[in-house]
DNA sequence: TTGCTGACCGACG
DNA sequence: CCGTCGGCCAGCA
């Protein structure tokens, strides 16, 4: 749209993301064409939180379905119970069947 | 301005 | 199998 600045597609992208579906860094990374700004998206989410408009950052994880930024979200069970509460099941802060809660937007948009 | 860092990923030895 | 390094882009001292 007007914003082509890489953060705010990486929001843009991560708001797509439907509720109970998951994707990784590296997807949003690579549906933006970079592949190798996987960092930069993890980044992003960092600033996501001062953004306006809501970002399910908690959708967002790595490839191996790892919550490693639950950290960030304010303590260390904020992003299991939203994910929980959104039919994800999570264990170990590892997400439960990852690939079937995977949501790739290169292939959905 | 230069340089380091960061919620990552893949390649290489 | 495990450790290390490069790449990508933006923010901050």
């Amino acid at each position: 749209m007007e914003n082509d600045s890489f953060f705010e597609k990486v929001y843009m992208v991560a708001r797509l993301v439907p509720k109970g579906r998951i994707t990784s860094y590296g997807a949003i990374a690579e549906y933006l064409g970079s592949k190798g700004s996987a960092r930069m998206v993890g980044w992003a989410m960092n600033k996501s939180h001062f953004q306006k408009e809501y970002v399910p950052a908690h959708r967002v994880v790595n490839r191996f379905g790892l919550l490693s930024g639950k950290h960030h979200f304010g303590g260390s069970d904020i992003m299991r119970q939203l994910l929980e509460s959104e039919g994800v099941e999570v264990a170990n802060d590892q997400i439960l069947n990852f690939e079937t809660h995977f949501w790739n937007p290169s292939k959905e948009l």
